[in-house]
DNA sequence: TCCCCGATTAACT
DNA sequence: GTTAATCGGGGAG
């Protein structure tokens, strides 16, 4: 099945905790204008963890974090990036799955276009770079990834389950380094 | 109101 | 390995 024709997936799949949720994200396609990316990397954040967005409770800037899984949080950083979640978990958690990396399966002409001069392999390898090549910002968040009807989607194209599924640290955080929630599938080679 | 710093990236040495 | 870029969030006062 092409990630073109493929449906979205049952939001059911989000509705447990975040460390549960991600792992089983890997190899599911996020679908946006003619663009796809199968994912590859994610990273799980949750109320009771002091990395996360949520931990103080709900603000502006984390608000959809605590909508409906299936939910999509963006979030700006350090002056210039954003970085894209699926919400889990039940509303009112504040619970979501960072996108870490893409592989980029369709599109490419248009991720090219918002990443010049940049290899294919480098359009979707980080979390902000993805939002870039999908020209995701603030304006996506809260938008329904399980909705056929929206602009953007994740959809099940059938792709075989990962059969290596590597998990460590998280990236980039000062708290929180004890939990091992970071997964992905290893890059052949 | 002020101030610090970040779930990053790219371009350095 | 180190660091500048760049600005909004949110805690402190």
């Amino acid at each position: 099945m092409s990630w073109s024709d493929a449906p979205v997936i049952a939001r059911a799949l989000l509705e447990d905790d975040a460390p549960v949720v991600a792992p089983r994200l890997l190899g599911l396609v996020l679908v946006r204008d003619g663009r796809a990316g199968r994912i590859v990397e994610v990273e799980a954040y949750t109320a009771d963890d002091p990395a996360s967005h949520s931990a103080r409770g709900r603000t502006a800037r984390s608000a959809s974090m605590f909508d409906r899984a299936g939910t999509l949080y963006v979030y700006f950083t350090y002056g210039m990036h954003y970085c894209a979640n699926v919400v889990t978990g039940a509303v009112g958690d504040g619970q979501a799955v960072l996108l870490r990396a893409l592989e980029p399966i369709g599109g490419l002409a248009a991720m090219r276009r918002a990443r010049p001069d940049r290899r294919d392999r480098e359009l979707c390898d980080g979390p902000a770079k993805l939002c870039q090549s999908f020209g995701l910002d603030r304006s996506f968040d809260g938008a329904d990834l399980c909705d056929p009807n929206s602009e953007i989607r994740l959809v099940d194209d059938g792709f075989e389950r990962p059969q290596q599924i590597a998990t460590g640290t998280r990236i980039g955080i000062r708290e929180g380094r004890e939990r091992p929630w970071r997964w992905w599938i290893p890059r052949e080679h």
